[in-house]
DNA sequence: ACGCACATGTAATCAGTTACATGATTCT
DNA sequence: AGAATCATGTAACTGATTACATGTGCGT
């Protein structure tokens, strides 16, 4: 069964069900939302693709072009896609990391709003637990803590009430508005 | 010298600085810290410790307490302070992880305020560049880009917005108070 | 012929987690 | 005697990076 949540194994599976591309089309990609989700090497790529390849989730098709040296294009297959759904459809897992939010929602967004809505929700929960623990941190250690600690605890505290306020502010106006102004999809 | 700038064992050897400690109560206070920096299991700092002991940056005394198990408190020698400080003094890092970026602040809050100054700075321009990439992502992309896309695209932009709005107000408040009201310390 | 951008791949290595194993002390 | 908490440790495994190796087609 699909193991390994914060792996780009899915991820990578997601961006072929988006759109199909060859390992360095995927490099690309990645490095164009950098630090969102970190950018993998091709020592990690390729062995991922191949990993998919070998579990029936994509095919490969050779595409020799006239004036570029050949790639190989991955494309998702339907046993792909219904893994996928099962990964993006997953239980929640609370308290997992900003890129693993991340990468998620990006996927998300291919299918459902709604979906993209619970895990906004899902988020906002876990940053809300974040910004808590991080208070009590506070209150414990009073002013004991160093000037590092503290400069770090309130950095912490005012990331998470940023990320917090854009949730709220997101949840909101996706909740208003059940079609969709951003694509042509929906009905 | 002092390779691998992301690694848990200079930010524990920093901790010792501060502190003496077992590994059991430095798991506890990474744990206080939460995400922030993450927090290690056993498996990670009790080998660390023993590297650390190896390379005569700590030493170690065995504490029996009356009531409760023995403890293994860890020191930091003088070695291990001269190795921290380069540790923090290293070479900038541009673009390092938010997670580097905490570690190090954290220790470098006990040695100078310019010191955190100058980390601050550094983050700042690290920060000011993703925000940057990101906005030419989103050029680049313009409308083409999946409701996940849009949605993550506008998520960094706000969270590294909220960051760098920290950060300036931080280093304006930091850059006009020499002394230090936080800490007893300084001159 | 050479270097460069594009493109794919593999092996060695590394940092960290999980699971396992041990043991002291206190409480019931 | 057994469970619970505090405390330390090791071995197997995993996910990813680094460095290396290969090859195409284009411009010079």
């Amino acid at each position: 069964m699909a193991k390994g949540a914060e792996s780009f194994r899915y991820f990578i599976l997601g961006l072929l069900a988006q759109q199909e591309m060859s390992g360095y089309d995927i490099k690309r990609f990645l490095e164009s939302l950098g630090w969102l989700v970190g950018n993998p090497s091709f020592g990690s790529i390729y062995p991922a693709l191949h990993a998919l390849l070998e579990d029936g989730l994509v095919t490969v098709e050779v595409v020799s072009r006239p004036d570029k040296p050949p790639r190989k294009i991955y494309a998702i297959t339907k046993a792909g896609e219904q893994a996928l759904q099962d990964w993006v459809a997953e239980p929640a897992t609370i308290g997992s990391s900003r890129k693993a939010f991340v990468m998620q929602m990006i996927l998300v967004g291919d299918f459902s709003q709604t979906g993209v809505i619970a895990h906004l929700q899902q988020r906002r929960e876990t940053v809300v637990a974040n910004h808590l623990a991080l208070e009590q941190t506070i209150q414990g250690m009073g002013d004991r803590a160093s000037l590092g600690q503290q400069l770090a605890l309130e950095y912490g505290l005012t990331t998470a009430g940023a990320e917090l306020t854009w949730l709220d502010s997101t949840l909101a106006q996706m909740s208003s508005d059940p079609g969709s102004d951003r694509l042509g999809t929906a009905t």
